[in-house]
DNA sequence: CGTTAATTTGATCATCTTCAACATGAGTGG
DNA sequence: CCACTCATGTTGAAGATGATCAAATTAACG
């Protein structure tokens, strides 16, 4: 999944980063604003050395320091119980923002990189202050943060109330359509994600999902290669979810 | 529940709200506003009829007009997908905030009453507006977003990794600590929804509530009355959701 | 290549659902 | 105040979905 590579190596470059130029721009939090406003607005964003895969970006506990949003690569959202029975909470894809758990108290997830990563550090505090200027910025932040809580709330329908196949299907759909809007194929891609975190992220064993992927294949909807993922009937994937089509499976 | 009912008689004695006399005051968005600013908050909140028990505040598909606080009463959150199998999302309990759902691209959730429920009513252009002559109150918004997102994400984790027994007493533990926050006690108290609505919100059948009910009952953590709570053994109930005490089954 | 991790497959088991019947209880009109 | 009704809640028995345990296979990587 290595994702607008030619972006970041311009960047790289330039040593600097330019949200005017970045292939994500319209999928991401400076969507919508005009030039001017996009300078103002990228003169705050931060950048680091690229995540490792496996690689921690923020941890449960931590203070709050900023947002981000994917440039490159992917990552897990993960509630760490002291218990030890994690949970994940959500993948990010590029032109995702994340990092809203730290806002109200300090970080409540772990943020985790499944493959190389590369991120945009926006500090809050800074937003807020370009945002006095840019009146517009805050609104389309209170955008993200709502569409945030619309996903985690019909991964919530999910959890609840849909059976093991329902959840599997709606999260290849999700990421289906994830792909095509970042111009990618919706048919055919690969999964940054082992099994076993499709698993705890839909609520299910990890064998039920390979299961599940084999029902699928014999039922001609699907191919799998390991993680490679090739959809033959994405019209029938969406009919085997009844009315579920709403939900996200972030 | 007739929660704060002293308060509301006042305001609507007055003819208007007020914030600062809010009893709610603490709990509530303007939380943290000095006297100035909170003048200037209260003169944007807005305030309707109380709704009735079963009434729809909002419904899926309405355009976003306002975020909603809780002044008395409580209600429920539900997500309605096109075939019928309803989720409900959350309860929202006095000083509480709710609506969020409908700020970047309308309602995806309908809200009912529970009971005789009043409502301010907090027009966001004039949120914002207001904001930005006080800052405080974008981070203050940004905080109580973020909390949501907060409390929904450890509702995932209490659906895709608890049993259910895990999930009644965090719902019940849950309600405790809101009515314990609010100047109740939170040992007694009486449930607002229905078996079939605890059961829904926690992703179970209505049996097995009751049969959970029952359980706990006989194992002399709490006594149930229809839908009078009394819990005898706070710390036993605590103790029987192992580390899960992070969920706040919202 | 060899070693370890990830995935698949099979068999058994538990939890929770479903269906059905029954009990309780609140509200209404006689 | 009682009888009736509809909604709500409880209880029991059977069944299903998905979890768990165990083992085999494949893939990943030094």
């Amino acid at each position: 999944m290595a994702i607008s590579t030619a972006t970041i190596v311009a960047d790289l470059a330039n040593g600097k980063l330019s949200c005017r130029d970045c292939s994500l721009a319209e999928l991401c939090l400076p969507r919508g604003l005009d030039i001017k406003d996009m300078e103002r607005f990228e003169s705050i964003v931060g950048q680091r050395a690229p995540y490792k895969r496996g690689e921690n970006i923020y941890r449960a506990g931590d203070n709050f320091h900023a947002l981000y949003a994917v440039k490159s690569g992917s990552l897990k959202t993960v509630v760490s119980p002291p218990d030890g029975n994690e949970q994940i909470i959500g993948f990010s894809m590029p032109g995702e923002l994340f990092g809203f758990d730290g806002i109200d108290d300090g970080h409540t997830c772990t943020a985790v990189a499944l493959e190389r990563t590369t991120l945009c550090e926006l500090p809050l505090d800074a937003v807020a202050e370009v945002s006095q200027a840019v009146p517009g910025l805050h609104r389309e932040l209170y955008r993200v943060m709502a569409r945030e809580i619309s996903v985690d709330q019909s991964m919530l329908l999910l959890l609840a109330r849909r059976t093991a196949e329902d959840r599997l299907v709606a999260f290849l759909l999700s990421l289906s359509k994830r792909f095509a809007d970042r111009g990618f194929s919706q048919t055919d891609f690969s999964l940054s994600m082992s099994r076993h975190d499709i698993a705890n992220y839909l609520g299910l064993a990890a064998e039920t999902v390979s299961r599940l992927f084999g029902r699928l294949s014999e039922a001609g909807l699907l191919t799998v290669h390991g993680r490679k993922i090739h959809i033959q009937d994405l019209d029938g994937l969406r009919g085997r979810v009844d009315g579920c089509n709403t939900a996200q499976a972030s």
